[in-house]
DNA sequence: GTCTGCGAGGTTTTT
DNA sequence: CCTCGCAGAC
């Protein structure tokens, strides 16, 4: 998206009055739709009027719309700039580009209207930018810099950052914006109840982004739906434009994106939205599971095709997830079948603690690359640990740093979010277009000049009062001599810089030298090498791969666009690593061997989902776990530790609720290491160093109270699954504690138990103060094996 | 204007 | 425990 607008918007014009000479070269051959199943055909033959495809996990869900644009193509009905194509991602964007340019050939090239929301609402914005007050090359802001501008807002209403952090007025904004919310619709309750003076600052903020012509990313989306309502003309052309419009991943959309497709849709009708009620793990941001509920009542007539075979997992895994996800209750309702053979269960497994836990899983994933798990030996690459917030991530990255076994990080900080890219881009930015403010005062004082608060403030109220740029502001204060004469003197040199960079970007100058004399004169790349920080090294090696980056554009103005809205870090693919995300980061994505770690309730379900959201919260943390499970094509293996540190403190957790609702039959409860002891054996052969370890401790599992320990845990296994519509406690569940016994926990000391639910204890310590404990993880006091 | 010490807070994150 | 942001000290 290199400033090919133009071109487009000139094609766009142009092919507009040509007949539609495409179309009558219909009736060619259909290869592609060979091997479709049947409502795979339906979701690619349905082409008129508004459809619904269902599309459980594992479905063929992205095959189906492929084809489905394909056989538009192939059929005439539509040329290839007249079918919009809407994703999410930028992955998933190109790997459906990818996709129909094998099932049609070079034809998609011509498929200018296929890509993000956000991406799509930049050319459309591009071109009619001066509707909403903007001017065609507009900036886009990303988090940071929205944080920063509110930031300033804040502080110029005097308003106490404390209590009205703009980090949350921000995130306020951006709530408003998904919703669709201009400053004047937001709702009068919520504009004071929730943010002193809300509204107000929302129209501040508005009113700042206009003078800097810059967007944020709601802002993208909320002005093409604002020149779609406000200019019928224009509406009118797109509407006659995109005869045919696909939407995926339907159930995370928000109100704004629907609006928007609402829009788009309302001449020819022809939408195509596919998505998994199931699956709408984005509630906290924004999408609306109802739009997906609704969509029959929001377009009349609209066909509802289901895609239920599955292609993806076994049985058992089909059948968990099955289990676990029909106890919620808002869900249109889908059964996902499969014909493929049983395979293995489901395992779980509860551990000791976190560290415990990620011990296990990299002897296992050992054992299943070695082949001694399974069949065949799995390789690395095939095996993922997916788990619900980040920093559980780093007990596995310890673990496997110690025993040497390769793995990857999926997500985390984002390549140009790093701070040594933003700095490098804010150079850019300012070069190119010196009236950004926003990435002047980012790097004003980086590396240090010795303009500090002081000087920015003056150069700011400057700016404001003279209505300028910030450059030019710098440029006056320099000459006046009104700073220090350090200060003015560093500003002096840094304005000359810009305006020579500016001259040499404007006369076309070789963009990658200019980018690499940006940060050697700068001093910036001084910086980093001076710094002697551990990842100081690492940064000037990312600066690198940015300017190497910027070969690929034609221009800098095209690179920085590609950079705020498309850049994504796709790193070495092709090693053969374990792979650890989050579960979010998982979706879409699939794993023959997959490791769910965690599973405690308050971590997962998350106490903050459940206590912010409730009820609703709780449905998307289980639609998280069905998203987690289905994964799997496999082997799935569930597992939970009693006690975590959490900021290096102990904490105890039960199992998550949601293991109780994992359906028995589908499930194996494997035993525990090290807490009978010889518990290895049975459930995987242990590798050399922890029979090592388990040798050195045997005296301990010989003594007579862990002989009765375990004996009693054998007739009263790991927290029962149970069926998920059995609600009554399976008798065999109930332990051997009564209220009143004193017992031994190996982290909190002796205690009492107050009372007994199931398995779970209820107990008062004498150090620790009360917890609640599975009875497996505590002895009867005068049992302690020592 | 930059450095140090103290207190608060510490989910998920497509664009 | 570790990181970030701020207030006060240089």
């Amino acid at each position: 998206m290199n400033g090919d607008w133009i071109d487009e918007a000139e094609a766009f014009e142009a092919a507009e009055t040509r007949p539609l000479s495409a179309r009558a070269a219909a009736a060619r051959p259909t290869p592609y739709l060979d091997g479709l199943n049947e409502e795979q055909r339906a979701a690619v033959e349905t082409l008129e009027g508004p459809v619904l495809v269902l599309a459980g996990a594992g479905t063929g869900k992205t095959r189906a719309l492929t084809t489905r644009i394909a056989h538009l193509i192939a059929t005439g009905r539509a040329r290839p700039n007249e079918v919009l194509a809407v994703t999410f991602t930028n992955k998933a964007a190109r790997e459906m580009r990818h996709r129909v340019g094998g099932l049609v050939g070079a034809v998609v090239e011509g498929m200018p209207w296929l890509g993000t929301f956000h991406s799509l609402s930049v050319k459309i914005l591009r071109r009619h930018a001066e509707l909403v007050g903007l001017k065609s090359n507009f900036t886009i802001l990303d988090t940071d810099d929205q944080i920063r501008l509110m930031r300033q807002i804040v502080q110029a209403e005097r308003i106490d950052e404390k209590r009205w952090p703009p980090r949350m007025l921000a995130s306020l904004i951006d709530g408003w914006k998904n919703r669709a919310l201009t400053p004047e619709r937001v709702p009068s309750s919520e504009a004071s109840a929730y943010a002193h003076r809300g509204t107000e600052l929302y129209a501040a903020y508005q009113e700042r982004l206009r003078t800097l012509n810059a967007c944020d990313f709601g802002d993208l989306l909320l002005h093409v739906v604002g020149i779609f309502q406000n200019h019928p003309d224009v509406l009118d052309r797109y509407q006659s434009w995109f005869r045919y419009i696909l939407v995926d991943e339907y159930q995370d959309t928000n109100v704004a994106q629907y609006l928007w497709l609402r829009l788009l849709a309302g001449r020819h009708r022809n939408i195509c939205c596919v998505g998994d009620d199931d699956q709408s793990i984005y509630g906290w941001r924004g999408a609306e599971v109802e739009n997906i509920l609704r969509f029959e009542k929001d377009f009349p007539g609209a066909k509802v095709i289901r895609l239920e075979r599955n292609y993806r997992s076994t049985p058992h895994i089909l059948a968990a997830a099955s289990g676990v996800i029909a106890a919620n209750e808002s869900r249109l309702g889908k059964t996902l079948w499969t014909d493929v053979a049983k395979g293995e269960k489901l395992r779980l497994i509860g551990h000791w603690d976190g560290e415990e836990e990620a011990r296990w899983i990299g002897e296992e994933i050992e054992a299943f690359t070695r082949g001694t798990r399974g069949a065949e030996p799995v390789p690395a690459d095939a095996i993922a640990i997916l788990v619900r917030a980040t920093h559980q991530m780093r007990a596995f990255e310890d673990r496997f740093l110690t025993i040497g076994l390769p793995y990857r990080v999926i997500g985390g900080p984002r390549f140009y979010e790093r701070q040594e890219i933003r700095d490098a881009m804010a150079y850019f930015r300012v070069a190119v277009s010196p009236d950004d403010g926003l990435a002047f005062e980012r790097i004003v004082n980086v590396p240090k000049r010795g303009l500090g608060d002081k000087a920015v403030q003056e150069i700011n109220r400057v700016a404001r009062e003279n209505g300028i740029s910030l450059l030019e502001a710098a440029r006056a204060l320099a000459a006046e001599r009104g700073l220090s004469a350090r200060a003015c003197g560093q500003l002096g040199a840094l304005v000359a810089d810009f305006d020579r960079w500016h001259a040499l970007a404007r006369e076309g100058e070789d963009h990658v030298g200019l980018a690499e004399a940006i940060l050697e004169e700068s001093g910036y790349t001084q910086m980093w090498q001076a710094e002697k920080s551990p990842d100081a090294a690492g940064r000037l090696e990312n600066l690198k791969e940015l300017v190497k980056g910027l070969g690929e554009f034609e221009n800098l103005q095209g690179f920085l666009e590609h950079v705020s809205l498309v850049m994504d870090n796709e790193q070495d693919e092709g090693a053969r690593k374990v792979s650890i995300m989050t579960l979010h980061a998982a979706k879409g994505l699939e794993f023959p061997c997959v490791f769910l770690p965690g599973w405690e309730d308050g971590l997962f379900p998350s106490q903050r989902a459940m206590d912010e959201s409730g009820l609703k919260g709780l449905e998307e943390e289980r639609r998280l776990a069905y998203v987690g499970i289905t994964r799997a094509r496999r082997f799935c293996t569930i597992s939970f530790a009693a006690n975590r540190r959490v900021y290096n403190q102990w904490q105890s957790a039960l199992p998550s609720r949601f293991i109780d609702e994992l359906p028995a039959a589908h499930v194996e409860v494997l035993t525990p290491p090290g807490l009978y002891g010889g518990g290895y054996g049975a459930a995987s052969p242990a590798p050399m160093s922890t029979l090592a370890d388990r040798a050195a401790e045997a005296d301990v599992y010989d003594s007579p109270g862990w002989k009765r320990m375990r004996a009693r845990a054998e007739s009263r296994p790991v927290s029962q699954p149970r069926e998920a519509r059995d609600m009554v406690i399976d008798a065999t569940a109930v332990p051997a504690f009564a209220a009143g016994d004193r017992v031994f926990h190996q982290k909190f000391g002796y205690g009492v138990v107050r009372r007994v639910e199931g398995d779970k204890l209820a107990i008062d310590f004498e150090k620790a103060g009360s917890k609640n404990i599975v009875a497996r993880f505590v002895v009867a006091a005068d049992d302690i094996p020592f």
